[in-house]
DNA sequence: CGAATCTCAGCGCAACTGAGATCG
DNA sequence: CCGATCTCAGTTACGCTGAGATTC
């Protein structure tokens, strides 16, 4: 373990010579704790056989009104890459989460349906996720909404919807 | 563009079923912002033949007193594998941004060390960086601040670094 | 016909495991 | 001999581009 804050240290270098401090700060404080969290959350799942973008497509399926949603859908929801969703659908189908089934109305699209043992599965994998506080849980509710805000105008600015 | 808050609306979701709302928000905001801004300072670094990881190992070397430091050094203060540091300077070593230096003293250690090229580069991209507000613009300088500080708990629960 | 939807091949990048060489 | 340091081979995963098939 280092004796100092990484990142405060490399903050107070980097204002030696150049602008923008605060940002740099930011944004490295950002990537990093973005690893930390994905690596616990991925660790709470792997037992399950899910990764956290499995996870949260099964996620999204629950919250459709039949289970099923076309492929596009699910990307546009879920802001992955079209070719990612192709991958990410044909996991969860290997073990058996979700089924592929043809769009009824629209011969080019593509359902996902989520199977009884998927339904399962996000349940037990929620409550584990829920049990570790997302991995998040060094934070109180009043400091996450306080960053769920802070973050909403970046994520608003990059075009993501309409605000 | 979707017509709501994609986060927004998979919260109010999960509010129906489950706990845990703010922070499933906050980790689901987390990653999202994530995604954009590193796909943004990748996208500015590109031209320059860098990714975000490779520059953040060049300006940890000059940040060094000799413009070198040992692999092993760079992933803890990187904070990444051992073999990614491997990998990462042989890709900077190949583009002529840094060469590798037996250690004066320890003989199973490596030195990274930054070429004069490999400086000329960092001030060029560290420029087009800091002119892009490290793609979190959207947030003024207070903001960013107390971003750093709601994630600092975060990084020392971690076990980053004593605090 | 153009546009939308999905799939596939291929590339690049990154993380990790396991093994090995070298040296303190 | 043990531990530290680095490298290499191989696996896995993910994201993207470009191309193509199918359908609206």
């Amino acid at each position: 373990m280092l004796p100092f804050d990484p990142i405060d240290e490399a903050a107070r270098q980097w204002g030696e010579r150049w602008e923008a401090v605060p940002a740099m700060h930011a944004v490295t404080s950002l990537m990093r704790v973005h690893q930390l969290v994905l690596g616990r959350l991925d660790a709470i799942l792997r037992p399950h056989g899910l990764t956290f973008a499995r996870y949260e497509a099964l996620v999204l399926l629950t919250f459709s009104s039949r289970g099923s949603l076309p492929l596009g859908k699910m990307g546009e929801r879920l802001q992955v890459h079209p070719t990612s969703v192709t991958s990410i659908v044909r996991r969860l189908e290997e073990t058996g989460l979700v089924r592929r089934v043809p769009h009824p109305e629209d011969g080019r699209a593509v359902l996902a349906e989520i199977t009884p043992e998927g339904r399962e599965l996000v349940e037990v994998a929620t409550a584990d996720l829920v049990g570790a506080d997302f991995a998040i849980g060094h934070l109180d509710e009043a400091q996450l909404r306080e960053l769920s805000a802070l973050l909403q105008p970046v994520r608003a600015g990059a075009g993501d919807f309409d605000d």
